[in-house]
DNA sequence: GAGCAATCATTCAAAAATGAATGACCCCGA
DNA sequence: TCGGGGTCATTCATTTTTGAATGATTGCTC
């Protein structure tokens, strides 16, 4: 009598996304009634309205914000269905869905991963880029390159060693501004910096109270330039707006960066993990052995000092 | 194109736990040919053949083993879903699933889920009692009682305490075989113990070496009477197979149990945890805190030494 | 204010999924 | 060796679901 069946919860989750019965069909190649049937159906099955109608659009109740993180963990699990066995052969094969942070693969995995599939053309890649840890436990993502060490049992984890992080300006910036001696001097210059409260702005104040006890927070640098993404951070660098921080590796490469404070130095430990289970399948396999060996390249490559 | 419908892996994993078609049609009040039609069009769809046919029933190929986890993780959220649903009132009603270890369950909280749900006749529990702990971010459980530090993230944990383990007779073994005076002297005795290596017993071990240098590894005990299951040993103890382990506050309830060696104590240090998102649910809130007092009693009681 | 581009609701015919019935096969026990 | 009970496969009528078309409403733009 209950129980709704499976798909109806596919459609809501499209409707949630979407927020229109109309957009939730064009996802999911239906048609609009039927997406309309679809949540009638099942708010009559759960006896919970879900959706108050309206012409430009369905707003979602308190009752479908509650049952929305379930749907979207249905479609997380449905996803890395599709993915295991679009990858279970012998070979190198299949959709392999990464995570990393923004910066890592948008400027250090493309060469590894062209690599990888360039030795194997059957292999598709998914990346998913943001800070936030999609979890490998739900199967949100198969490898994950992480910054903090991965608690969870059932991993498959692999050190890179660590990824330093350091001080840059672009050089016209420092003509005009001038180069700081000292870390007080900060205070004098526009710092790129971040706009929320993240592990690694704390973990960056505590260094800063380290280097310098004068400075009691970090806030107190007063950043002039605020974003969370850290690839619009770098750009800015880049472009000389000022100084901020920069993986040393990748200012390597760029002979326009400057260091700045080279006393400055956060060192992040970083990993590269997989769920257990996807050991023995081939493409994961192969993607985790690339991505260690790769980012392990990337962290101990010769300094150019 | 491809992309089967949600509803199909339920079909497919009814079959896979049932082993015919004709039983997944049973438990799913479907017939016997639509469960075919549904594994039939899922083959087709991920391009897999997930069973072989035979006229007395289906053996799960390699490609369905792979899969099936999946569609048990997506049957495992979607009761959670339908939980969420059932309780998400105001008042204290629906389903909440708890999960304990089986002596737990079968001899401390059927006291304190009766007075529960005494106080909320519209609570439904549901108690799944085994040693493997169900994940709780997985939404396999709502509330566990642990005997572990949980340590992922997004769980609220309580203490509750330690639950003290020592080493219990029934008088009648004692009178025939003899009370031992000292550690050493179990090793003549019936000892009720493990099957398997679990956390426990290397737990033990090391306890046991603490108190007995003499014993390398616990396994020099020789267990008489081995079972993994908790409350066979129980049994065991009261009817006279030997000496084992058991509560202290269990033990104390039944004047018939002996204590054997008081300074033989495990303390295990025990939680109650629920999934941060819970908290605003009232059913597990309520059941989360009817746990935590009432263990804490149970933990706490006064000894009747 | 008219026209356009969205939205959702309703209707009705077409398509798809389902179930009942039946047949074939296999295993087991009498 | 012969049912009886279990399985899956096939067929066909029925039910259900779906989609196309249409209408009504809203918001936006010109």
């Amino acid at each position: 009598m209950n129980d709704p069946d499976w798909s109806l919860y596919r459609t809501f989750l499209a409707v949630c996304r979407t927020g229109s019965l109309s957009g939730a069909a064009r996802d999911l190649g239906l048609t609009q009634p039927t997406a309309g049937r679809h949540v009638d159906e099942l708010e009559r099955l759960l006896r919970r309205t879900l959706f108050t109608r309206s012409p430009q659009g369905l707003m979602p109740t308190d009752a479908a914000l509650e049952i929305r993180p379930y749907a979207e963990s249905l479609a997380t699990t449905a996803a890395a269905l599709l993915r295991q066995v679009s990858g279970a052969t012998e070979r190198v094969e299949g959709v392999v869905r990464i995570t990393a942070s923004d910066v890592i693969g948008v400027e250090v995995l493309p060469p590894i991963l062209a690599r990888l599939q360039a030795a194997h053309p059957g292999l598709v890649v998914e990346l998913s880029l943001s800070d936030q840890v999609e979890d490998l436990l739900h199967r949100e993502a198969d490898v994950a390159v992480r910054m903090t060490r991965p608690v969870q049992d059932a991993l498959v984890v692999r050190s890179i060693g660590e990824i330093e992080l350091g001080l840059y300006a672009h050089p016209d910036y420092l003509t005009q501004a001038g180069t700081p001696e000292t870390f007080a001097d900060l205070s004098l210059h526009r710092m790129i910096g971040f706009d929320r409260q993240t592990a690694f702005v704390r973990m960056a104040a505590a260094e800063m109270r380290r280097l310098n006890p004068g400075f009691s927070t970090v806030e107190e640098i007063g950043w002039h330039y605020r974003t969370d993404n850290n690839l619009a951070q770098l750009a800015a660098i880049r472009a000389g707006a000022g100084i901020g921080f920069c993986q040393t590796r990748l200012a390597e490469r760029e002979p326009r960066l400057q260091r700045v404070l080279p006393e400055v130095r956060y060192p992040l430990p970083s990993w590269v993990a997989m769920h257990e289970d996807l050991k023995t399948s081939p493409r994961c396999r192969a993607t985790f052995d690339a991505l260690v060996e790769g980012l392990q390249d990337y962290v101990s490559a010769p300094s150019s000092r």
